[in-house]
DNA sequence: ATTACTAGTAGACGAGTAA
DNA sequence: TTTACTCGTCTACTAGTAA
């Protein structure tokens, strides 16, 4: 059974969702010019631009009183409304809540399986063509070698979050006769330490990630085929 | 009275309140993860992380896909929700109302009236010195006068936002061995002609202010003395 | 264990109205 | 005009329970 604040009848109304009527007004007020002066506003106006009675919206008022979240000042025609420094801090916790939101989508959580892979990686990863570029975009001259990481069933969708995110792009060259297309990195760290997923360009999708990084990862982690790794992909 | 959605009985909900109960739901499986995945979560868990039962927060989960705001993948053991682009559009449409709260300081009203000044800010602001960088750093060089208004009394703590803002900062001089300060401007708009608040760095605090404009202000507007303004002081 | 229906109820709502 | 009280309606809630 749930705790309600004062007691626990079957009734409605719990505090959090009070409290969310409540930071509703408290932004249109905000909104209206409130944070910064006294506004001029009648509860009909209020209840209008909140889409409530008159009665309702003068509740609202009185309640936003209660919580100390307003001042008012009752002139005998029209009120005059301000918030209160503790007004404003609660609605920014509500804006910090929106700002967790959408400004914490800075990386992807994979989780893999370290599995051996077929050297193919580390070929590519060799050529000089590329190293030199990985020490100047990405800020470290990759160990000989890469860590190839087969991405859980359950995680692998989370990759293709990766489609829309730029990237780090290391230009392709011709050796030999032999083409080596772009390639596409990710910065990342596994356990706190830096490193990159690289994705050749043309290749299509696979569960398979490869991991490119200034230390030997399998010695450094202590990794073997079947440890499952954690790996934080940065985006934007 | 009010108009409702369906009918007009006397009842509660209106639906912009219903939406406010929605949203936080939605944000809250937003900020457990459920923008960038599918997550795994009971109504019973999404109840207790919000505060209610676990038969409202079953409510709730039928409500949001009813809005179309999440997918569910009704597993037999667990179901695994995600939000749908449509309710990650609401989720935004919320944020942008708070990023309206907290990031609209950008100018302050202020009322006053016209009045005739001594001339004094006339002389200071044809000083050579300062002319030049009026027009590289405000983008005018004013008209050889200021427009001086005196704040109304209840505006008049207004101008005490002005502390906390850097402004522009015209450098001083020295000429003919008379000193002359910094001086702070503050870019503004009267009538959405573009001017500048002109404050004497050295001066204590008073309730009028002096402005500048490439335009003669009182031929432009039409002004006299005693005619009220109203003065839009940009910050930041 | 889940999800979600049914039933009963506390309280949020607007209408009417006083001050 | 205001603000805000009382009061009856209606609904969003939780408990109990089925599947």
């Amino acid at each position: 059974m749930l705790k309600r604040e004062t007691d626990e009848r079957g009734g409605t109304c719990l505090e959090e969702e009070m409290e969310g009527r409540l930071i509703l007004a408290l932004r249109k007020i905000a909104l209206m010019g409130g944070m910064h002066d006294y506004i001029s506003i009648s509860s009909r106006e209020l209840g209008e631009a909140l889409g409530m009675s008159q009665q309702s919206a003068s509740k609202r008022i009185l309640e936003l009183l209660g919580q100390g979240w307003i001042v008012r000042d009752l002139g005998a025609r029209r009120q005059r409304i301000k918030l209160t420094d503790k007004g404003m801090e609660a609605l920014r916790r509500e804006y910090s809540e929106y700002q967790r939101v959408f400004e914490t989508r800075d990386h992807v959580l994979v989780h893999g399986e370290v599995v051996t892979g077929m050297g193919e990686g580390q070929y590519y990863v060799n050529q000089e063509g590329y190293q030199e570029q990985f020490l100047s975009l990405l800020g470290f001259k990759p160990y000989e070698g890469t860590l190839n990481v087969r991405v859980l069933q359950t995680d692998v969708h989370k990759l293709a979050l990766l489609q829309g995110v730029k990237g780090i792009r290391i230009k392709g060259f011709e050796r030999n006769g032999r083409t080596f297309g772009d390639v596409l990195c990710h910065p990342a760290d596994i356990q706190n330490i830096e490193c990159a997923v690289v994705v050749p360009t043309r290749s299509h999708y696979e569960d398979i990630i490869e991991i490119i990084c200034k230390y030997h990862l399998r010695r450094t982690l202590g990794l073997k085929d079947g440890d499952v790794v954690e790996v934080r992909i940065h985006i934007d």
